[in-house]
DNA sequence: CAGTGAGCGAGCTTCCGCTTGACTT
């Protein structure tokens, strides 16, 4: 019996396509990538770890061969694959037809070692007629796309893997560089660079309301004799004065007052009135960006949520498939979006012929059709039972479809000039004549003030010479704005714009960047973090080529030409990675060049004091003036809210001038104070006095933010040590905090005592007198501070002797100056000293010393030789 | 610019792109 397998990429899918295939057939998903490099250590198989390059799952020193596992999440996708496969007598690899699809197939055909015919399969449209003929067209798979993605592939893992521990080391651990977050972290930056450099301008204006035929409208002061008047497009952002060459006249204050009286003797003529028919298209379809975007701008939901409210109605069938690049429609898509059209706007509201929009964005690789409502006939939102979310998202998605088969708006601009004395004012008004697609969609705006397209503007009929009345006039004050922070929407579009990340990760990137410290969202936009600004420094002076904005466009044409042939893949990344300017050379140079210290700051040429990348945060040091006036160091903390773009002179003044008051004690009457000094914040009861004894003070735990302390967490902190009891042998016990945390202190007379850390489940503002009396009677950990679990003496051929020890990371085996973790699940009732010698012996292959005897270690030697020359 | 009470195996972190459940509460 004939049985065809067929694999595609998402479940959905799979069962929308079933219904097009005979019965024999059956179709299952791969969920995406069933293989990839490792992703840490856990996934790095044993046979391979000692070796260098194992860390970065691609082997550098040959040929970057990589090193696929399947991950854990998809070890039951592979097994039942390979289960379905066993019945099968062809298999049909259906996954998409880009890059990463193309790899999908080569991947699963690599796993799953198909003994039957296999063939490739490409389709863009689920119909009937389109399944047929990619049925009738399969081919084989193509190796030089396959070769592209591995390219792709293996240039993020060396580019992530090799800058990330670099930052570790210079700015802090956790940190993450890659080719997409990286430029992406780096125009945010630029972007509150810009903001920190923006000078504001203010200038004044004049505004008319005139009338006539019962119309009101605006008119704005455009000129004076002749001379423009300064807006704040004049303004240069940098330097807050006009723009280089630019001729405007600024008005003040006084100056816009006068004018107004001079004005309000003359006569308000119109001079000249000008029209002009404009057209204005429909926007295309959506892809994953512009859905986000737009669902940014209208609903508010941010790209995650748009994602994941997407995900249900697509898994729903509601609408087409939600990870797209393409603005493309189907014929049948753009069939229904007509239909639609003209039964619910009427025949003229449709575009004369049927709209197809090319894709702009750089990099789209177009495996899939525009997010569209699914099927032949769109349901119109009012006929679907959704509800809240999924409804307006539908909605967005239903209009912007329909729109883009409707007819262009017609509109007429109307701009008029208004003489007044040596003055000239303007007016512009807008008619829609025809409002074509306005009827269902309109575009949204990322500035406000621009987004009344379809608005109309009436000016009444103007004719020239005729003398106008003037309902009201005044003087306006404005100044110019420094420019926004990105929005996620605003970013997105960026990226897409130059090619950077995919459909499948925009979402992800922002995650991504928020997670490892880069940025926080606040109000809807992004703003960069100090971490933000010292990783990028780094980076843009020692890699600039790296976060350049256009090096994913170069990355994508050479992969472009792998992919057609004309390129081949290994001298690409030998460049890219080998060599004199190769990047594992670049990170080894500057690791060693450069003093971390330099990149763990952030300095401000506007501002007396750097901000310290610090364990707990970034925090301030500069300089402030005492009471007696003389220039002193300081320190400060710096509130979380905080980024670089708020912290001007006033802030850092204030930052710096503390102590800042939490309150006062009720029981002292005196102040608490939370204070900075050389070991990080800490808090103090009562002012420091000549004379007097120092004032009580307390280190802030990690665990409190020094934002929102509160007077109580402080008097608590300051309550330390607290009197527990007396000690039944004699002496009192205290419990404290210190430099290693919580912990007990028995002190048994003047010259005395004996302490213990409180375990992890101790409160130090809690413990009693019993409990800490148990702490105080377990024993002191032996020598070395390591607990003896087992002691297996010491063997003969071994020049020291095996025990387990239980240590801070866990149980571990001790031989000598050698020591082994035990895996976690290990059993150590049957855990015998066999065992602990293959361990052993384990670590000690790669090590000169050893733990074995000579001739041991020969024999260890020569296993290894043939190994390598296998 | 505060003040203190030890001593001790490390090993891991990280990239970008494709895709869903699997988990817990």
């Amino acid at each position: 019996m004939d049985h065809t397998l067929v694999i595609v990429e998402s479940p959905t899918k799979a069962k929308t396509i079933r219904r097009f295939l005979p019965p024999n057939y059956e179709v299952l998903a791969s969920m995406g990538h069933v293989r990839d490099l490792p992703k840490g250590a856990a996934e790095i198989p044993a046979s391979v770890k000692k070796e260098k390059w194992s860390r970065i799952g691609v082997n550098t020193t040959e040929d970057f061969e990589p090193l696929y596992i399947v991950p854990k999440e998809k070890k039951k996708v592979v097994k039942d694959l390979k289960n379905a496969l066993k019945d099968a007598t062809q298999l049909l690899l259906a996954t998409d037809e880009d890059r990463e699809g193309e790899s999908i197939s080569w991947h699963l055909m690599q796993i799953l070692k198909p003994k039957i015919p296999t063939k490739r399969m490409v389709f863009h449209e689920i119909t009937k007629k389109a399944i047929n003929k990619a049925l009738d067209e399969t081919r084989e798979i193509d190796m030089e796309l396959v070769q592209a993605q591995e390219t792709r592939r293996i240039l993020d893992r060396l580019f992530g893997y090799e800058l990330s521990p670099l930052l570790w080391k210079k700015v802090a651990p956790r940190l993450s560089a890659g080719r997409v977050q990286s430029v992406s972290v780096r125009l945010l930056v630029n972007k509150e660079r810009e903001r920190r450099a923006f000078k504001k301008a203010s200038y004044w204006g004049l505004k008319a309301t005139l009338l006539k035929d019962n119309i009101s409208f605006e008119s704005k002061l455009f000129s004076l004799n002749a001379q423009k008047i300064s807006n704040g497009s004049d303004f240069d952002e940098k330097t807050g004065n006009l723009k280089k060459g630019n001729k405007s006249l600024i008005l003040n204050e006084d100056r816009a007052k006068s004018l107004l009286k001079t004005l309000s003797k003359e006569k308000w003529k119109v001079l000249r009135v000008e029209k002009k028919p404009t057209i204005r298209k429909p926007v295309p379809p959506f892809t994953t960006s512009t859905l986000q975007q737009e669902a940014n701008r209208k609903l508010r939901l941010s790209a995650r949520e748009t994602m994941r409210c997407a995900q249900g109605l697509y898994e729903k069938g509601f609408i087409t498939y939600m990870r797209t690049d393409s603005v493309h429609l189907s014929e049948q898509a753009i069939r229904a979006a007509r239909e639609c059209v003209n039964s619910k706007y009427g025949k003229e509201y449709l575009s004369s012929s049927a709209r197809q929009f090319n894709s702009n964005a750089r990099n789209a690789q177009e495996a899939h059709e525009a997010i569209r409502p699914a099927g032949e006939v769109f349901k119109t939102p009012n006929d679907t039972d959704l509800s809240g979310r999924d409804l307006s998202l539908y909605e967005l998605i239903w209009k912007r479809t329909v729109a883009s088969q409707m007819a262009e708006a017609k509109l007429t601009m109307i701009n008029a000039e208004i003489e007044v004395g040596e003055g000239l004012f303007k007016s512009s008004g807008k008619s829609i004549d025809f409002a074509g697609f306005f009827r269902a969609y309109v575009e949204g705006s990322d500035d406000p003030s621009a987004s009344l397209e379809q608005q109309e503007v009436i000016l009444p009929d103007l004719t020239q010479g005729s003398v106008l009345e003037v309902d009201s006039k005044e003087a306006t004050y404005h100044e110019t704005k420094s420019p926004a922070r990105y929005t996620e929407a605003a970013l997105v579009k960026v990226l897409e714009k130059e090619g950077i990340g995919r459909p499948s990760t925009y979402a992800s990137i922002i995650g991504t960047i928020v997670d490892r410290g880069y940025a926080n969202i606040s109000s809807n936009s992004l703003s960069p973090t100090f971490t933000a600004f010292a990783v990028t420094a780094l980076l843009e002076e020692h890699f600039p080529d790296l976060v350049d904005t256009t090096f994913t466009a170069k990355m994508e044409s050479s992969l472009d030409e792998i992919s057609s042939g004309n390129l081949e893949w290994l001298p690409y990344l030998e460049t890219f990675y080998k060599g004199k300017n190769g990047l594992e050379v670049k990170v080894q140079k500057t690791e060693g060049d450069i003093d971390g210290k330099a990149y763990r700051q952030v300095d401000f040429d506007d501002l007396p004091c750097v901000v310290r990348i610090g364990s707990n945060g970034p925090w301030l040091e500069g300089v402030k003036i005492d009471e007696s006036g003389n220039e002193i160091q300081a320190k400060g903390n710096l509130p979380m809210d905080i980024t670089p773009g708020d912290l001007d002179k006033k802030k850092v003044d204030q930052i710096l001038s503390g102590p800042s008051d939490l309150g006062t004690d009720p029981k002292t009457g005196e102040q608490v104070f939370l204070r900075f000094g050389p070991y990080g914040p800490y808090v103090q009861l009562g002012n420091t006095e000549e004379d007097k004894a120092k004032p009580r003070r307390a280190s802030l735990p990690k665990e409190l933010k020094t934002d929102d302390l509160t007077l109580l967490e402080a008097l608590e902190l300051l309550s330390l040590p607290k009197l527990l009891g007396e000690h039944p042998e004699g002496g009192i016990v205290e419990a404290d905090r210190g430099r290693f945390g919580p912990y007990i202190k028995w002190i048994k007379n003047e010259d005395e005592s004996e302490n213990r850390s409180l375990k992890k489940e101790d409160d130090v503002f809690k413990v009693d007198l019993k409990r800490a009396l148990e702490i105080l009677a377990m024993p002191k950990l032996g020598r070395g501070g390591q607990e003896v679990i087992k002691d297996f003496g010491k063997p003969k051929e071994l020049k020291d002797k095996i025990q387990i020890l239980n240590g801070r990371y866990g149980l571990y085996i001790k031989c000598g100056k050698t020591n082994v973790s035990l895996p976690k699940d290990t059993d150590l009732e049957k855990f015998t000293l066999d065992n602990a010698l293959v361990l052993l012996e384990e670590k000690m292959k790669d090590k000169n010393s050893s733990v074995f005897k000579k001739n041991k270690v020969i024999s260890k030697k020569t296993l290894k030789n043939k190994k390598s020359k296998k």
